[in-house]
DNA sequence: TCTTATGTTGAATACGTATACAATCATGAT
DNA sequence: ATCATGATTGTATACGTATTCAACATAAGA
């Protein structure tokens, strides 16, 4: 029964031999809306089986100009936001038919190195997270016409589709919401990692605070976008002997950092001494043990908008160009006091 | 300058024919160790450059039948160390010219329908995480003589490649530890979904423990590899009257989140009144917060091992399978009193 | 019965590349 | 100048499939 004597590729052409049909009959019974008689699908499918045969996707892509494959860039992968994100993008593309190829970068320098890759691979979309594009790839994917779907990242060009978060945005409502709260002494915690999601979320901070006639108590440099990193720069932040009385982190996992250095190391109570909100809500942050209070980016729908997006630019390659920004919601958990000042006056 | 006039793709007989040579010359300059003098190398590159020419790797792959992509099918995504784990794979292997399709499957049933497409795909070989084979795909990856490594998992029939951690020696140890540290009543959180893994970290768990003339106290079942799990399962552990003094947990995210429920919920002092180890050795596992005693797979080692054999497979496909089993270490931090009994005792 | 429409079928071709083979060229030694 | 040697080149073919086209069969309608 089991024929495996060959360890030879076995084609179509093998399964019409034995089928005693044409080689386009295989390909028409493998192919949905093929026109085949049952009988011949019979003895097809049976051929089929018996060899073991399975289509080769590769040789259907080159004569229908299609993959099926949609290129992945990732630039942070240990961040649980992204392998949230990654899960579903992988997941729902799946289920739309479509496989993924995954380009894993360290830095977003790299990013020219790995998307002439995906361009070989034929890709027929590519998404890329938390980059951009250098001017010179932009041209390659447009010579290819390969689409490109920036994701939470904008390209201030306006040369590409790009669905993101609203981070200025984000950032005035953190303001707003320590400022109506009483804090009088804010501060920031940095990613300098070449991130615009880091820049913008303490411009809207700043922007708000000066509004409302006060300015950013302290700024400490996060460096990475990591728990470490908020750990090291809270130390920094709150050995001064005027501490600040609520921190703003450029993301959860700074806050998180920053939150057990001063819970841990100083004794600090949170929120009662000292406030922290974060950025993203990844899983962790509602955490019990964190309870972080934060700005929650709408991944689901982040993830079907930018897919559709993508699905939309490779089926009709019209030179258009759609850029979506999406409000972030204050996720009000136990690291911050939020509540506005008339309540507590009350 | 640009010459996006078309968006027809541009193939090497373009090239060929804005160069004045034949395809096969263009072929020959873009393949390393192609024969071509230094001048129409120079003309080929030229034109290629001009029309923005990129080989097309679907149409070489289908005549070297290589593909030079890896299929990897993932089954727990958010769980930070199979983060890592994926981390790690696709930069190895794209240093090493692999590309990765990544497959990401909810459930081991779902194995079933990822594993085909991979194959459809003709990727040059697949690993597989957190998950074994039907003997029906198995026999379809035999069939296609494609090589299969399974990643911390084994097949206890023996006719897979694999790589993984040794779960039942893990088990031993913190057995071991907790008993030599002086525990009376030592529990299990277990992950209920079909996960080797658990079963064998228990196995070893359970085993060590009775040949030390002792059983364990209590059992309880986490139902995930998740925080939640093992927040909800220490609950009902610790609201007996007589509680355990120690808690072995299937991985790390079950260990945070009994952690998180006896500290923050009960107040119970860890590890003086309550002493938690994990398994994974994930990176939140050394967070101050959680200072989590816990036994280090070495993933590095384990993924290197993974590729190596791969590779090694893919290039002679003999039909030789190799099992390799390593040992976790535990690595100790302040969720465990783990010293010997003698120290104490002195 | 003849016509028309509809459904099946196979032969031939194209997708974009790598490579075997034979032909050509350059080079240096004799 | 002749020959052998080696490097370079072009032609032709193969990889495995989808699809066009014409041929054919079948069934329905007149």
């Amino acid at each position: 029964m089991t024929d495996v004597k060959s360890n030879k590729r076995v084609s179509s052409v093998d399964v019409a031999r034995l089928a005693g049909v044409s080689q386009a009959a295989v390909s028409r019974t493998f192919t949905p809306g093929g026109s085949v008689s049952a009988k011949t699908r019979q003895k097809v499918l049976a051929a089929a089986k018996k060899l073991g045969y399975t289509p080769n996707v590769i040789a259907r892509s080159l004569i229908q100009q299609s993959t099926k494959i949609i290129g992945i860039v990732m630039v942070r992968f240990q961040n649980p936001f992204y392998s949230k994100v990654l899960g579903e993008f992988t997941r729902k593309l799946n289920e739309m038919g479509y496989r993924t190829l995954l380009l894993n970068v360290a830095h977003s320098k790299e990013i020219d190195e790995a998307l002439p890759m995906a361009l070989q691979y034929q890709v027929d979309g590519i998404i890329i997270t938390s980059a951009t594009l250098s001017s010179k790839m932009a041209n390659g994917c447009l010579r290819a016409g390969t689409p490109v779907v920036l994701f939470n990242r904008y390209d201030s060009s306006g040369n590409f589709n790009a669905i993101y978060c609203d981070s200025v945005g984000g950032g005035r409502i953190v303001a707003d919401a320590l400022l109506d709260a009483g804090h009088q002494r804010l501060a920031f915690i940095a990613c300098e990692k070449d991130t615009s999601t880091s820049r913008d979320r303490e411009k809207g901070f700043t922007e708000c605070i000066q509004e409302r006639g006060s300015k950013v108590f302290l700024r400490e440099r996060g460096g990475d976008y990591t728990y470490e990193a908020g750990y090291s720069a809270a130390e920094r932040l709150l050995k001064r002997k005027k501490r600040p009385d609520a921190i703003f982190c450029a993301n959860d996992l700074l806050a998180m950092g920053a939150m057990d250095y001063a819970r841990g190391q100083l004794g600090i109570r949170v929120p009662q001494e000292l406030s922290i909100i974060g950025f993203d809500d990844i899983p962790m942050a509602s955490w019990p043990g964190y309870s972080l209070t934060t700005i929650k980016q709408p991944v689901d729908w982040m993830v079907d908008a930018t897919i559709e997006r993508l699905i939309r630019a490779i089926q009709a390659p019209v030179a258009e160009i759609v850029m979506k920004k999406v409000h972030g919601i204050l996720v009000e958990r136990d690291s911050a006091r939020t509540g506005k000042l008339e309540k507590v006056a009350v």
